[in-house]
DNA sequence: TCAGCTCACACTTTTGAATAGC
DNA sequence: AGCTATTCAAAAGTGTGAGCTG
């Protein structure tokens, strides 16, 4: 049994944004968690003007919905399992689907208004991994990223009363391997990691977006893709979980048993073919004896293998002793049903205790079942079920929320989430100011990725154990008692119960709607943390080991070498990314602290593949862990079934608190000024400048495509234009617009690509075609 | 040689058209 | 004629394993 010092993180409710921070008391640092801005890459698709002014502070009928948009992940718990072990997504040429699907809930949308779902999938680290000696380890950078596709939910747009009426299944997206996919489906790099992002953006009306938009990450759905299932666990789970593997399950028609008869059938039959002269057609277990002692010397070893094939005229079950006694030697117990039994129990859904006896995959769709059914079928014992995640054990990142009311994770009988934004509202209001913070997330050199690890152990004493590294665990590390350690009990029902919030207002103003609360020390701490993540960005994990550096409960040891300084907590910090547009270079976060230091985080051996904190820095990666050949610690914990989720106005507050602070670079990065980066042209196309990345935030900004969105918008870019930007970690694309044929919905679009501005330059020329042509 | 990928296969579920009944 | 329920076949979604590829 696991104890919340395995899978610390399962303690903490749902957490914004802005609670995701690490924190070190004795080095007094703080860094988000999980970046806001990271899932907000509808946010800026939206060119700033397109959005919703923010409402005017002190004005209560400014407060709309959204700001308290919720979404819940429903079938939370089965992803959690997955994860638990590793979650493995096939991807194959003609595109598959994602299996444990999208399921979600939503909740605080204006009723009336109309609202688009996007989904889109980013790479969470700068890795290839391979399955080795049962784990997943890291062996090599990334390959270069392809273009993002953004798949946007058939129902958009819809009524906000539409979405919240029924569960959003995302399960009609495909992920593809396939570069050169027609279809529209998401194209991915086979043996990478993954992280889905689901936005949520209002649609004033189909050609025109505004409004604000949310964004929405759940750390359990993180996932590597395969071409094939790697991991004996997930293809158990998998063929346990999904009705469509159901023949491949124990009593199914499809299984090894079953596929072996039918082989061995076919055998028999080509033999009754070769040698009917000597065989009874009728007795099938002759035929199968016979070829051994008759048949030729392949047969005979091919049937050698073979378990007898049962007498059909007998009625005799190939489970009986036929099979027991010939088959290979089989595990007594499914292992996917033991898994799932033992997961159940943990899960403690109610009906847990009458499944004991049920198969495997019954036991999984009652669980998928009593996913829908609510979050306190597994929200307060989901613990138990991290009991046997692959997850680093580390421990949760404390949250800057230090004063917040954390629910006693001992407590679960209330399975119900915590309400964040009461519990903030509550608090001290103190508005978020973002100015003198700077923190610089350039990207790991490739060599980062190169020194395998092992992510996940299978060598685990307990086949649904998995210890994390030890390594990761400093012991003696000190408990910051500031910061209560994570509830041994998981308020999964909470963390699943994920809050998307405006996190921010216009700077200096108080925040609209929802107040956000701010703990005894930094109130915009927690407004810090919703600092802008680069969209697009391909994670880095490796800020990792400063995070770690930066969480005394991570219990990593010290990483005096690492070349960063963290910035004490409620000290200026200031994150600039890279690859996020210009206007959010530079986030400044000011700090309740005054006087505190102005610290900038520098990861000196960061290649110029900036990345910001990534992903799978936020939450560390289930049974992946990324290789840090070069820095000590893994990755930072991972905050399962915890939405982070940020909205546009925060990006608006950043945006021009941004402005106000100067701009930090990273020291390896190009000036922005002499930056290659393609100048914003004001009604026109941007230049194609093939050696230079282009930044999908500029492109989305320039004007040239907001024609396709509104032909009535002007051309010319606001007065707050970005000044010109680093490159980005990858070569991204603007979104565009693509009318789906097939669609039955009379909005003329359904997926949006976010295109390769200068597809010539890319390997995948291909897509270029996609700006003039609808791909589905 | 081998890791990774592709494809055909058998099975299952889903979907939608056709039909029957009220 | 219109609606609902049922039936059926095709399509689509699964993992498997052999074969291919670089």
């Amino acid at each position: 049994m696991l104890s919340v010092e395995m899978y610390p993180s399962l303690t903490l409710g749902p957490q914004r944004i802005g609670e995701c921070f690490y924190r070190d008391r004795q080095a007094p640092a703080q860094m988000p968690l999980f970046p806001p801005a990271a899932c907000d890459v509808a946010a800026k698709a939206l060119p700033p003007r397109m959005l919703v002014p923010p409402p005017a502070p002190n004005d209560p009928s400014t407060k709309t919905p959204k700001d308290e948009v919720k979404m819940e992940l429903e079938n939370a718990s089965l992803w959690k399992q997955f994860t638990s072990v590793g979650t493995e997504m096939i991807i194959t040429k003609k595109g598959r689907r994602m299996f444990p699907g999208l399921r979600l809930k939503l909740s605080g949308l204006n009723p009336s208004l109309r609202y688009i779902l996007l989904l889109d999938i980013i790479p969470l680290d700068n890795s290839r991994y391979r399955f080795q000696s049962g784990g997943w380890q890291a062996v090599g950078g990334a390959e270069a990223r392809l273009p993002d596709r953004v798949f946007i939910h058939p129902d958009s747009p819809a009524t906000g009363a539409h979405w919240q009426s029924r569960t959003i299944s995302f399960h009609h997206a495909k992920l593809t391997n396939n570069t050169l996919d027609s279809q529209g489906h998401i194209i991915l790099h086979s043996l990478h990691r993954y992280q889905p992002r689901i936005h949520v953006i209002e649609a004033r009306d189909v050609l025109r977006w505004g409004g604000g938009q949310h964004s929405f990450v759940f750390p359990e759905t993180q996932f590597l893709t395969v071409t094939a299932y790697q991991n004996n666990k997930i293809t158990e789970l998998k063929i346990n979980s999904n009705p469509f593997a159901k023949g491949f399950r124990e009593d199914g028609m499809n299984s090894k048993k079953q596929r072996d008869a039918r082989q061995k059938r076919k055998i028999s039959d080509v033999i009754e073919t070769l040698d009917i002269v000597n065989c009874d057609p009728c007795d099938s277990t002759e035929l199968l004896q016979q070829p051994v002692t008759t048949g030729t010397d392949l047969q005979a070893l091919t049937l050698a293998s073979l378990p007898p094939l049962p007498n059909p005229s007998c009625g005799f079950r190939p489970e009986g002793a036929c099979y027991q006694d010939t088959l290979v030697p089989e595990q007594p117990l499914d292992l996917g049903q033991a898994f799932m039994a033992s997961q159940m129990s943990d899960i403690g859904i109610s009906m847990a205790g009458g499944m004991q006896g049920m198969p495997g995959s019954e036991v999984a769709n009652m669980i998928e079942r009593s996913d829908t059914m609510g979050e306190p079928a597994y929200t307060s014992t989901f613990p138990a079920v991290q009991a046997n995640s692959s997850f680093p054990s580390a421990p949760l990142p404390q949250s800057s929320f230090s004063s917040l009311p954390i629910p006693d994770s001992s407590d679960t009988s209330n399975p119900q989430p915590i309400d964040y934004p009461s519990i903030l509202s509550s608090s001290s209001t103190t508005t978020p100011l973002l100015q003198q913070t700077s923190f610089t997330f350039p990207t790991p050199p490739p060599s980062n990725s190169c020194s395998p690890q092992t992510l996940l152990s299978s060598s685990s004493p307990s086949a649904n154990t998995y210890h994390t590294i030890p390594e990761t665990i400093n012991p003696h590390t000190p408990a910051d008692t500031s910061f209560p350690a994570p509830p041994s009990t998981c308020q999964s029902g909470l963390q699943d119960q994920i809050s998307a919030h405006s996190l921010l207002a216009q700077p200096n103003q108080p925040l609209q709607g929802e107040p956000i609360a701010r703990g005894n020390n930094s109130p915009s701490d927690q407004s810090s943390a919703a600092f802008i993540y680069p969209n697009s960005l391909p994670a880095n994990p490796d800020p990792a080991p400063v995070t770690a550096q930066s969480l005394p409960n991570y219990n990593h040891p010290p990483a005096p070498s690492l070349p960063c300084s963290l910035p004490a907590h409620g000290a200026p910090t200031s994150f600039a990314f890279p690859s996020v547009p210009p206007h959010m270079q530079n986030l400044s976060f000011s700090n309740v602290s005054p006087g505190s230091a102005h610290h900038a985080l520098h990861f000196q051996n960061m290649s110029h593949q900036a990345q910001a904190p990534s992903l799978a820095a936020a939450f560390p990666p289930s049974s992946f862990t990324h290789p840090s050949s070069s820095l000590p610690h893994p990755h930072p914990p991972f905050q399962p079934s915890s939405c982070f989720a940020v909205s546009s106005s925060f990006q608006q507050s950043v945006s021009s608190a941004s402005s106000m602070a100067p701009t930090a670079y990273p020291q390896n990065m190009p000036n922005p000024s002499t930056s290659s980066y393609p100048p914003v042209e004001i009604g026109g196309i941007p230049q194609f400048n093939p050696t230079a990345h282009y930044r999908p935030e500029m492109v989305l900004h320039h004007p040239s495509l907001l024609p396709q969105l509104d032909p009535s918008l002007p051309s010319n870019l606001p007065s707050s234009t970005p000044p010109p930007a680093l490159y980005s970690a990858f070569p991204s694309y603007p979104l565009r617009l693509c009318q789906d044929p097939h669609s039955s919905l009379s909005i003329p679009f359904r997926h949006l690509y976010r295109q390769h501005q200068h597809g010539h330059a890319h390997p995948q020329g291909s897509y270029l075609d996609m700006s003039t042509r609808a791909v589905f």
